[in-house]
RNA sequence: CGGGGAGUGGCGCAGUUUGGUAGCGCACCUGUUUUGGGAACAGGGGGUCGCAGGUUCAAAUCCUGUCUCCCCGACCA
């Protein structure tokens, strides 16, 4: 590709609409142009680079054996209204002229489900695997980080069904290693950490974390036995601390206006971890407590699945006061609360003499303790997992990590089969639900996590696998006939020998083209310039700018080393899997 | 959904307090010189100041409404 062909709006200042370097870097290199919140374009840069994150992608989908198909973006209500899923929020909805309703895909389960269920009837046809690469829609209540949380993106979706779970483990893995692989050589490393499964539902679940500070979820990692998982999904280990106080009397005492846990311990001038929470929640079968320390978290997916609910909401304060017989802010469990369960985080098992809301305003109990002043219904682990925490599969002490979730792997199981009756007929002649996965990548999230990983002051620093070109030649001076006259034979020589190059021939002075070159993060630069009249080309990585002389005989073959070079870096790595 | 901030040529901003001919830098066009890390000089094009209504002789500026965008936070009892 000739530059002076080439559609590549670069800004020198930055848009004060990017905040993460990322997205920064992405606008000013003219990949991506923002048209309404969390909706882009991508300029032919961009989607260059998004075809060969798609391409890698099929590759890797195909040599697992899974199939491409294209489902429809706009789907019919009806298929989201068999599982519940029409009354989810982030669905785009519009009506059509006979005012039949539609939403914007957001994920595709129900979809191909629907496939299945009409033309497969027999286990002798499974497993199958169905991927597709399409735009989705998510009405994202707060899209940021310019690519990284959109509200339109493409994503490929892939479901598998099986007749048994042992089908569904395999399918799963050869995802697995699809998901790993691509990710390695688009030059990701992501860490698969368990994970909350969500709306979506299911058993098992793992997302491919790359680890950044600038990520928007928090990983919790145990550096002693490897296991590591989303702050929502991770397991706590108890904590085994022998108590050092006596036990004190029960006392009920004033603390005006002091409702937070903050405004409490400081008017009682001790440690937030003193104070017990009580929550009160609500869900569909009933209003139950959480206690909890003073300066812990809830984890509602835990809680919820404690109480054997589908999901668990703060109460409205008319029913917080009707079961405390309190204002807001005054909850405890000692006395009356009339809640149909009291849980415990486990970590209260080994506090003594602690402080908890009076049930009456301004006043909260302190001194109290377990079994002799109240008694819940159960301990459970229902905080959320932070730093510091014992790890639940060995002795270990978690650490935190910051993450941006690229991919994320389900084990469905049979959700949706038995949700929309979606059976086949097995080998012992009885009807069964399939055992479905589902698999999702970000792919346009993709640019957007690589380049934050990957970029310096200067500019991005593509791997080279999905570079938008695998090398420049840089003009230095387009009057200078021999200069010309080289840069133009090394252009065609490499785009023969197979290299996706691009030559930079515009009317700008030196400057510009290598600021340019370097803001697109090309990983291979040659340079065409003074160094013509003793045959002499500059080649260097974009990574290190370390420059080497190459006479001009030998500088495509030495391109085809470099190129080879950067490309078995990330097969080596992908290889791994 | 709650809080904070911002909408003025493509990008970055000033001007708004105190109403009076819409400005600057970069980018863009023409010409000349220049050509190894975002050139210099000269000339030039482009904005009904987010939108609607109001006050006024006069509104980017004051008032009312509205839309859009960005950032922070998710009922923590």
């Amino acid at each position: 590709m000739r530059a002076t062909r080439m559609y590549f709006p670069t800004l020198r200042e930055v848009p004060t609409e990017a905040e993460m370097d990322n997205h920064k870097l992405l606008l000013r290199g003219g990949f991506i142009r923002k048209v309404s919140s969390g909706i882009y374009d991508y300029l032919p840069l961009g989607y260059k680079v998004i075809k060969k994150i798609e391409n890698i992608l099929r590759e890797e989908l195909d040599k697992q054996g899974a199939l491409e198909i294209l489902m429809p973006a706009l789907v019919t209500a009806d298929l989201y209204k068999e599982t519940g899923r029409w009354d989810l929020d982030v669905l785009f909805k519009l009506k059509d002229r006979k005012d039949a309703e539609y939403a914007i895909g957001f994920t595709h389960e129900e979809i191909v489900t629907d496939i299945i269920r009409k033309d497969v009837k027999s286990y002798k046809e499974l497993p199958i695997n169905l991927y597709q690469i399409q735009t989705k829609g998510r009405d994202e209540q707060r899209p940021r980080g310019g690519l990284l949380r959109t509200r339109e993106f493409i994503m490929m979706d892939a479901y598998s069904f099986d007749k048994d779970w042992e089908g569904l483990d395999i399918s799963y893995d050869k995802m697995y290693k699809a998901f790993a692989r691509t990710f390695e050589r688009c030059g990701i490393s992501a860490k698969a950490v368990s994970a909350d499964s969500g709306a979506i539902g299911g058993k098992d679940n793992q997302e491919f974390m790359l680890i950044t500070d600038q990520g928007e979820d928090t990983i919790v990692v145990c550096p002693k036995c490897g296991y590591a998982a989303n702050n929502e999904k991770c397991e706590v280990g108890e904590r085994h601390k022998s108590p050092k106080e006596d036990p004190k009397d029960l006392e009920l005492v004033p603390t005006p206006n002091a409702k937070t846990i903050e405004q409490v311990a400081s008017f009682l001038k001790i440690s937030p971890k003193k104070l017990v929470k009580t929550l009160i929640f609500k869900g569909k079968k009933g209003v139950y407590a959480f206690l909890i320390g003073g300066d812990r978290e809830l984890n509602e997916s835990k809680a919820a699945r404690v109480v054997g609910e589908k999901s668990v909401k703060p109460a409205d304060f008319d029913i917080v006061e009707k079961v405390t017989g309190a204002p807001v802010g005054f909850a405890g469990p000692v006395g009356k609360l009339q809640v149909d369960k009291v849980i415990a985080d486990n970590d209260i098992k080994n506090m003594i003499n602690f402080v908890v809301g009076g049930n009456k305003e301004d006043h909260h109990y302190i001194n109290v303790n377990l079994n002799k002043d109240f008694t819940p219904d159960a301990f459970e682990d229902i905080v959320i997992a932070r730093k510091g925490d014992g790890c639940a599969f060995c002795d270990g002490t978690l650490t935190e990590e910051k993450g941006m979730e690229v991919g994320h792997i389900f084990k469905l199981g049979t959700v949706y089969s038995e949700g929309m009756d979606a059976k086949f007929l097995d080998d012992d002649g009885k009807e069964k639900p399939f055992i479905m996965g589902c698999y999702g990548m970000g792919v346009s999230r993709m640019p957007a996590s690589i380049v934050e990983s990957s970029h310096d002051k200067d500019g991005i620093i593509w791997p080279i696998s999905i570079a938008p070109f695998e090398a420049v030649v840089t003009l230095v001076n387009q009057n200078d006939e021999k200069q010309c006259q080289f840069a133009t034979r090394l252009y065609e020589e490499l785009t023969l020998a197979g290299v996706d190059v691009l030559l930079d021939e515009r009317e700008e002075r030196p400057g510009v083209k290598f600021k340019d070159a370097d803001l697109w993060g090309i990983p291979i630069q040659i340079v065409v310039g003074k160094g013509v009249s003793e045959n002499i080309v500059e080649i260097c990585l974009r990574r290190d700018k370390i420059k080497e002389n190459i006479n001009i005989e030998k500088a495509t073959e030495y391109v085809l080393k470099k190129k080879r070079m950067l490309l078995n870096e990330l097969n080596e790595k992908a290889n791994k899997y």
